[in-house]
RNA sequence: CUGCCCGUAGCUCAGUCGGAUAGAGCAUCAGCCUUCUAAGCUGAGGGUCACAGGUUCGAUUCCUGUCGGGCAGGCCA
């Protein structure tokens, strides 16, 4: 089963070997395996007779015909043959390729992980919304691609840690706490409108109220700082329920505040003022960002005293250096960029070791939303703006992660809530949730003991139809290394649409329930493997995998 | 003005460590339910891979430039 499961590493070492005899001197060319996009050019394709025959000085097709015939015979290697202008395809035989139902059989939900050589302590920091405001869009496209994201690096082995980083500190914070204050007092009739800059949603109106309700002790609402804490409080338990409604949890919540009261912030400073790298004018501290790839310095302490806010950002990076985290992901919106330079280049002049790509930043492109036929606004001081939990409510939660994973992070997503709505039957979640539903459906109506499919024959798996579907499932363990590598969780997305495709042409073409017992049972167990891989692929998007729809 | 991302079918998007005839969904048109779920399947039409150069056996993919869209460039976050 091993050996099954490592088929192209297997064919690798078969054409090296050919390699070797035919071009002894690049004996060490790099041999890629491709999948050809149509089936006649077999299951794996190899340009290497291509890349030789430039230093050989030969006909590419001279040295693939060469290659093949210096190629050692293999149990599992049915042909090669020589195609194009030099490519060499390969066929495996039947077995070989049906082997892969096993493995996926006796392996269940563990089919497609694996444990990378050197497995990391990775820190996946995402979401991380300032306490002013319920989540909004952009905020749900992070929770599902760094979710996605920490649970892919899981599948290689990895120890993955989650976390949240609440910028509970700066003027954003004080500014809600204001907005909040004059709402009170509005409340109480008295003539004071909202700062040009506060907070406009409906949102702090009730939080306004309950902390009326709440607080008879500060009647009159003049206790500020109390107030700034009931809302942070207020709306940190909102954005959890949020998250938690969208199948999102975090393993450690880190607070901006902490930074300034545990020092950290101070001694930060400190360090970089003692490396040489920072310099006073006009009365405020700057920091020689310049030195680091940075077009101009950027201020650390303004003239009042304060901190620009990628200091505690440093600060709290230094912290996950720290704790042991020697990769660190960031998912953001990209327009944040410009942090990425300043963050790395505090980093850099600490001259603690942090390698210079440390942290390393997925920015996805922004999200426009439509409603009506138009583009909504997002601000959160006019308060218009769509929230995580709109679109849970409104389409339901696996269609909305489904949704933002299938675009990858560099693409600008348009979501449209009228078309998500009123086409939610049609998205594209429900086709593989569907073909997920009816091999369920099937093995109900068969009433047969799954565990029997585990050891029987598979040689009756012959058809196109069965040789499309185990060739993809055997692909998926590569397409989810690939998609952990690349952080790119909308290749699982694409996938799954891939392989649902191949089973409901199956499905439409076949009858799997035939009189004939061991054709019967090798289909069985065709699309019982199928299944398993279909819900392991829902299961990293954070997609259910229901048994009847 | 400068930096980053994007430009592929009518629409929404994949693909690109350089490879063989560039793909899918939606929409349009024509078919398939007495048989395991028609939320499905089969077929058809639809393309100057933004544009112009360059690199080479070969470029949608790499390089340069131009155009178009987005985001940044604060002692805001």
């Amino acid at each position: 089963m091993q050996q099954n499961l490592n088929l192209k590493q297997a064919l690798t070492e078969l054409i090296q070997q050919a390699v070797a005899i035919i071009a002894p001197d690049q004996a060490t060319a790099t041999i890629l395996l491709e999948r050809p996009k149509q089936a006649q050019h077999g299951d794996f394709a190899c340009n290497i007779a291509m890349q030789l025959a430039k230093g050989l000085k030969r006909n590419p097709r001279e040295v693939a015909k060469d290659l093949i015939g210096d190629l050692p015979p293999s149990a599992y290697l049915e042909k090669a043959e020589i195609a194009g202008p030099g490519f060499i395809n390969f066929f495996l035989t039947a077995n070989a390729k049906q082997q892969v139902v096993k493995a996926i059989l006796h392996t269940g939900d563990r089919y497609g992980r694996q444990r990378v050589a050197q497995p990391e302590k990775i820190v996946v920091e995402f979401v991380s919304a300032n306490p002013t405001g319920p989540l909004h869009v952009g905020h749900g496209r992070q929770a599902a691609l760094g979710d996605a994201i920490s649970t892919l690096l899981q599948t290689q082995g990895h120890d993955v840690s989650r976390e949240f980083y609440y910028n509970d500190a700066g003027n954003q914070i004080a500014n809600l706490g204001i907005s909040v204050q004059v709402r009170i007092k509005q409340a109480r009739g008295e003539k004071i409108e909202l700062p040009e800059d506060g907070y406009r949603g409906d949102y702090i109106v009730e939080i306004a109220q309950r902390y009326v309700e709440q607080h008879n002790d500060d009647g009159n609402g003049e206790n500020l700082k109390a107030i700034t804490a009931f809302a942070v409080q207020e709306l940190r338990k909102e954005q959890d329920r949020d998250l938690q409604a969208f199948g999102v949890k975090f393993d450690t919540y880190y607070l901006e505040s902490s930074l300034y009261t545990d020092g950290k912030v101070d001694k930060t400073v400190a360090a970089l003022q003692a490396a040489g790298k920072t310099y006073d004018q006009d009365g405020a501290l700057w920091l020689k960002t310049t030195e680091y790839g940075d077009d101009k310095d950027r201020v650390m302490r303004k003239s009042d005293g304060t901190y620009t806010y990628f200091v505690p950002d440093v600060a709290y990076h230094v912290t996950k250096w720290e704790r042991g985290f020697r990769n660190a992901i960031n998912v953001q919106g990209a327009d944040h960029h410009s942090t990425t330079t300043r963050v790395r280049a505090g980093l850099q002049a600490l001259g603690i070791g942090i390698p210079q790509g440390y942290p390393d930043y997925v920015l996805h492109q922004m999200v426009t939303v439509m409603r009506g036929g138009e583009e909504v606004k997002i601000s959160k001081r006019a308060g218009s703006y769509v929230t995580v939990r709109d679109l849970i409510d409104e389409v339901g939660r696996d269609a909305v992660r489904y949704f933002f994973l299938m675009r990858k992070a560099d693409s600008q997503l348009i979501f449209d809530i009228d078309l998500a709505r009123s086409q939610s039957e049609d998205n594209p979640v429900y086709y593989v949730q569907y073909a997920h539903a009816r091999i369920c459906s099937v093995l109900v109506k068969w009433e047969g003991d799954l565990d029997s499919l585990a050891n029987i024959s598979l040689a009756p798996l012959t058809s196109a139809y069965e040789t499309d579907l185990l060739q993809t499932l055997y692909s998926f363990p590569e397409m989810i290394a690939d998609a952990a590598q690349e952080r790119a969780p909308h290749l699982i997305t694409y996938y799954l649409k891939d392989l649902a495709g191949k089973l409901h042409s199956y499905y439409n073409a076949e009858q799997f329930l035939v009189a004939d017992e061991a054709m019967k049972h090798a289909r069985l167990a065709l699309i019982v493997a199928t299944r398993q891989v279909i819900r392991n692929g829902l299961g990293l998007l954070g997609v259910s995998a229901p048994e009847k729809m």
